[in-house]
DNA sequence: GTGAAAGCGCTAACAA
DNA sequence: TTGTTAGCGCTTTCAC
């Protein structure tokens, strides 16, 4: 493989002028670009970007952390990160932490190290320390911590899961089971709050029998409904995703429960296989692409040394579709 | 940031034993060991990995090529490399090329540039220039070209797809529709050939009517049957994967059909919701983290010099679920 | 077992 | 506009 020297030589100038001509074609004047360009053709020069980000200290590379590669939910996000960070000349280095925070401070080092230049987390399972502040760039996406100095990208989720449940309301539920992801999650706070706010609104006193926790799986969707089913009379239930969502609704198949005649559902993130759910999923959307592109544009500011939004909120929008309708009499 | 010289002043030797003592401990005497962590520890020193992969001339980065981020099936794949890499201290780096060959270029360019030491390709939607083999490490996985000198980890497409619709002839179907992925894709064109071995067997002959192309997505398995669904009469339907199987699902409960009394349905792959599909979908199983696994030991294999098997065949298993079932009389 | 020194391939002052 | 030069931070001979 060809070094710059080795172009340098073809073209009979100084290795400066080389990577000027390639940096900076600007700074060169029309004659000595032609011939460099053309002794980069000819030697099949490309050069040694390691080198080049040693020289420049930066590695135009950005770490996304999260926490399951094979949820659907994150994939979709990471695409939207992918698009941005490219047109800016980044790559995007994947860290599937695992849920672990271990392995989530391992790609948070790889800043440390040089080997990225920032880092977007769709996870809050991040080490402590961070509490405190980092000089990492950094944005999360999503998720959060309450009272954090990172810039996030998220949604309002208590107002759409209150969004939620004021439809099944609306519809005339007035039993309405809930199931929830992990509690030591904010959002998961956040959604069960809103959810509160949808029944004292109307009036209705919460009932603890009401919820059961999941873990965000379909399997853990499934057993959460079996739970529930026996100690909550419901005619509607809210799930914080859809995937638990599409769990619930095969446990409630399997117990003859009929979906939506029986029993109506709304889930949570609009996955794409949503609208290919049999009934067709009712659910709170969440423009996953662009929460992905606007986290990647937050640090890409950050990084450009520029000031970000501490916190972006991305609006929300309730997908009526079938898995609802009015409870019987 | 400290770097090495720092640690050296501190601890009184030179950066060659510092070096050493993180490198290669046994090289070094216990003693200046010691003083070498104390003085690391104290100063927080975080070796610059830029730098050393530039002396080293390694990147111990693998790059996986995507040619939908998107789409579960590949997302499971990647979980499994992630974790044979991370093992062997190599991260990866993912590339969503979007099905286009400049993206996938632009990603093998990676390695010529020394940011990368290797490349897993998912997609067969690759620069022609690799016909003839490169010097790039790289293997494929579940995709491949006919005669290629590149190492492929991949199940037997067509002996899976003639298990499909043997079961589907065993249980009394014999006509049986066919959503296809794109034909252009070698691993397609094997799968109808597994469809038609299936029926030749039976002495059935095969009818061009019964086949419809899709593109592996959700929408396109729902038009496709809805094309198929005017053109040939059918009680059973074999669909490339499990994402338009779904699709095809939709449509018929759309369109009145009953799924599986008034037709049977198998799809390919064993996405996560296959399992939660109404009703359950019978597919054929692809392991697809061990597929990720296996492909990335392959590379690590390649990238320390040794010589890897041309071919891997992992096995695939028909998962009898609800969606399947005899014909009516 | 340890240190001195060379250099990986590139970029960016600084001179010319 | 171009060349000279000095590193970026690390590893690795080669001496000692």
């Amino acid at each position: 493989m060809p070094t710059i020297k080795d172009v340098a030589k073809l073209a009979g100038v100084s290795t400066a002028t080389v990577s000027r001509a390639m940096m900076n074609p600007e700074k060169v004047s029309e004659k000595t670009r032609l011939k460099v360009e053309l002794a980069v053709a000819e030697s099949g020069f490309s050069p040694n970007v390691i080198a080049r980000n040693l020289r420049r200290s930066e590695s135009k590379t950005i770490v996304v952390i999260v926490p399951d590669i094979a949820n659907m939910f994150f994939a979709s996000i990471v695409r939207g990160i992918q698009q941005v960070a490219l047109n800016n000349g980044y790559k995007v280095l994947l860290g599937d932490s695992i849920h672990t925070v271990e392995q989530a401070k391992a790609y948070m080092d790889l800043v440390r190290s040089k080997q990225a230049d920032g880092i977007i987390s769709l996870t809050a399972e991040l080490p402590m320390e961070i509490r405190q502040g980092t000089e990492i760039p950094m944005v999360m996406a999503c998720e959060y911590f309450p009272g954090f100095p990172i810039p996030t990208v998220r949604i309002d989720n208590r107002g759409s899961a209150k969004r939620a449940v004021d439809y099944l309301l609306d519809i005339g539920h007035s039993r309405i089971g809930c199931i929830t992801g992990p509690m030591e999650n904010p959002i998961c706070v956040d959604r069960k709050a809103g959810y509160q706010d949808g029944l004292q609104q109307v009036n209705i006193e919460s009932d603890e029998a009401a919820f059961e926790d999941g873990d965000f799986s379909f399997q853990s969707g499934y057993s959460a409904f079996m739970r529930l089913h026996q100690q909550y009379a419901m005619t509607a239930l809210f799930c914080f995703n859809d995937m638990m969502a599409l769990g619930a609704m095969k446990a409630a198949t399997q117990l003859g429960i009929k979906v939506p005649q029986d029993l109506s559902i709304v889930g949570f993130d609009d996955l794409l296989f949503a609208e290919y759910t049999n009934p067709e999923l009712t659910t709170i959307r969440q423009p996953q692409e662009d929460i992905g592109k606007t986290a990647a544009n937050t640090l890409m500011k950050i990084l450009q040394g520029g000031k970000a939004n501490q916190d972006t909120i991305v609006p929300t929008q309730l997908l009526v579709r079938a898995s609802c309708t009015s409870p019987k009499k």
